[in-house]
DNA sequence: AACTTTTTTTAGACTAGTCTAAAAATTAGA
DNA sequence: TCTAATTTTTAGACTAGTCTAAAAAAAGTT
């Protein structure tokens, strides 16, 4: 398997990510701002990414992943949910923690390594965020059942299951009033001119606005 | 703390262990060979090192790692044992599967993590090859009454303690022979022509020339 | 359809780390 | 101690990845 550095490795994660929120290609702004660079880096990144076929990549039209891009892109979001959940099971630190850490050990070279983590781990199917983690052979298997509290309907009972963004101060603000994976919520409302949404839990009530009511998945009961 | 790339981690390890086994200064020619590298690219990093304060460097005189040289060394090298020893331990690794990859999470910056990786591992005194892990402190607990194979006298019991290579091929070697961590050996003979050594071991008579019985630390009995 | 704004690419420069080839310093030998 | 051999450094070049500034293409607006 075609051997990679750490800045493409990143790239490729960058462009995956992007496009599971995308339709068609992703735009060298747009993957410039992802990445905290500047475009002018992007381009010269996509022309050596797609001499190596992992994207497709036309001047002035964006790039899309190969599948080849797409295996070696899944690749390292495994390894990444898999040293995440290491770090939260097995070393037990907090999952507002673990992101920066195994931002650094998903570019540990061994397959061998991830896959005996794996089994250590008991194959663990969701990472410390709710998010799947992919198998050996790259495929995720879906979560069912799942919606952003942004789409609830007030009345609604639902157990959180997982949050989209995995930023340290998202996650500590989380914590803070009491939100973890499996807390159970009520919708009480739902503001409609801003879109924020009224949760009960913990005996509590919390406002989420939208934007943070996009970044929090629950599975209604 | 300093931030140090991995190259310049790679030198520290490098001059740390070449100056266990050597008095005085270390020359840019033996550092380039331990690094395969070429002498002129050590000179320019001696000299970006001797910029950091983290080695003294003059000009033809070689160099040696100032205190917090040593520090950043000790901690490379407590990170690797402790790496590998996961790696054995948890992952069910072979003593001679670990080396390479130990080389690459020995970079993972996080001194959080590695002490609480060294708290998961139950504090382990030594890794898997006998070498005696660092300290959170960076002090080195010195390993008892240990002697090298090379130095044992005609007549010793001892026991295997440890391996001072941690090569691929040295260790299948010893892996096909029967020899780890642990073993009991009598020292049968020693050549004087050539400094081989006859060791009786799980019922059969090996020989060990004088390289590789100077990679062999045992314990007396 | 022509003009303006935005996006994207090119051109050239910079740093880190490496290399080769040549020059300089040190060490060794007679 | 003078010369030869060895070691080490310098000089200049190369790659990867980044940057700024300017040019070119695309998109938006009237």
């Amino acid at each position: 398997m075609l051997r990679l550095t750490q800045s493409e490795e990143n790239y490729l994660k960058a462009i995956f990510t992007l496009s599971q929120d995308t339709e068609g290609a992703i735009s060298t702004n747009d993957l410039a701002e992802k990445m905290l660079t500047k475009a002018s880096s992007v381009t010269d990144m996509l022309k050596k990414l797609c001499e190596k076929e992992l994207l497709e990549y036309q001047k002035y039209q964006g790039c899309a992943l190969t599948n080849s891009g797409k295996a070696h892109a899944l690749a390292i979001i495994r390894k990444h949910r898999l040293w995440e959940t290491f770090l939260v099971d097995k070393l037990n630190f907090g999952w507002d923690e673990v992101h920066e850490i195994a931002e650094q050990l998903e570019h540990i070279q061994s397959t061998e390594l991830t896959d005996r983590l794996d089994e250590f781990l008991g194959f663990p199917k969701v990472d410390p965020h709710g998010e799947p983690i992919p198998g050996k052979d790259g495929r995720i298997e879906s979560v069912s059942n799942r919606i952003l509290l942004s789409e609830s309907l007030v009345g609604m009972k639902a157990i959180v299951m997982g949050v989209e963004d995995d930023q340290t101060e998202f996650l500590q603000y989380l914590n803070k009033i009491g939100l973890h994976l499996g807390t159970p919520i009520d919708i009480a409302d739902k503001l409609s001119f801003d879109g924020s949404v009224l949760v009960n839990m913990n005996g509590k009530q919390v406002q989420f606005s939208i934007t943070i009511a996009k970044q929090i998945s629950i599975k209604p009961l």
